[in-house]
DNA sequence: TTTAAATGATACCATAACAGTATCATTTGT
DNA sequence: ACAAATGATACTGTTATGGTATCATTTAAA
């Protein structure tokens, strides 16, 4: 049960070294060095990025990635979207959507509070803020 | 990303269905007749609530379940410590439980505090609870 | 102009969790 | 004896997770 998958926490190291090097632009090569994370899996989580709009990039020799916009614009919330969906922590629980209890059930209005905690702590999250506090 | 799985709403919904019928020992059968759960997990779910020592069983004829406690002594927490194992949103994060930014990682302590939370608020949740507020 | 360093695009893979099903054995009330 | 129930256990299908592996393409620089 958890909220941050590997891919998301991994988003949130390489954009948080590139945060402290803004207009660089850095290699995957570079990265792995710094940060422990495995080299392919690495480029397909930028690569992804990239994709999202989050990242842009470089090709050829000397070429990387650097941040699309300022580290103050890009939110947790927006690396979680990418690849963990929306964030759910309800999903009410039937097939196709429809869970008939949703009415009476008493432990779905708790789980409701939970989520809205839990998006009220973690929307205001930017990379700037993930930098700034280390 | 679901703080509830499946075996645990179930085990809610049938515990719930036993409160209100209180020493009165409940057959799979007739458990399935009012709550739309298919048979052979819902049975599964039960013994292994019996194991668990929440529900005593009867064999037999005439058999079935019934509350091993007052259903005020029975928490959401048991039934998802069962089912889920223990409660836990962070899981830093790397191979064997080792993360190396556990001190430096501002993101964890967000989880923590979101934990806490979850925590305080799933704590006092009892099967009696849960009944009354229907 | 060749080469090497980089990303782009895809496909693949291994493991575990989740959500069940299926069987056979045993108990027990009638 | 029989049927209704649980006990125990093994099996199955699907999805999510956490990656690897390949080949193609771009590009700077020798
Ligand atoms: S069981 Fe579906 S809303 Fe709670
Ligand atoms: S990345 Fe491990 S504690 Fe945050």
């Amino acid at each position: 049960m958890k909220l941050i998958t590997r891919d998301t926490d991994y988003a949130v190291r390489a954009l948080c070294y590139m945060a402290k090097r803004r207009d660089e632009v850095v290699s995957v090569t570079q990265l792995v060095k710094s940060l422990k994370i495995p080299q392919p899996f690495l480029r397909k989580i930028l690569q992804t990025l990239n994709q999202a709009g989050i990242l842009e990039s470089q090709k050829g020799v000397g070429g990387g990635f650097k941040l699309a916009r300022p580290s103050g614009d890009i939110y947790l919330f927006d690396l979680i979207r990418v690849f963990q969906g929306d964030f759910e922590l309800n999903e009410c629980m039937f097939k196709k959507k429809l869970c008939p209890n949703r009415t009476t059930c008493s432990l779905r209005e708790r789980l409701e509070v939970i989520e809205k905690y839990a998006v009220s702590q973690l929307e205001p999250v930017t990379i700037a803020e993930l930098v700034k506090e280390r």
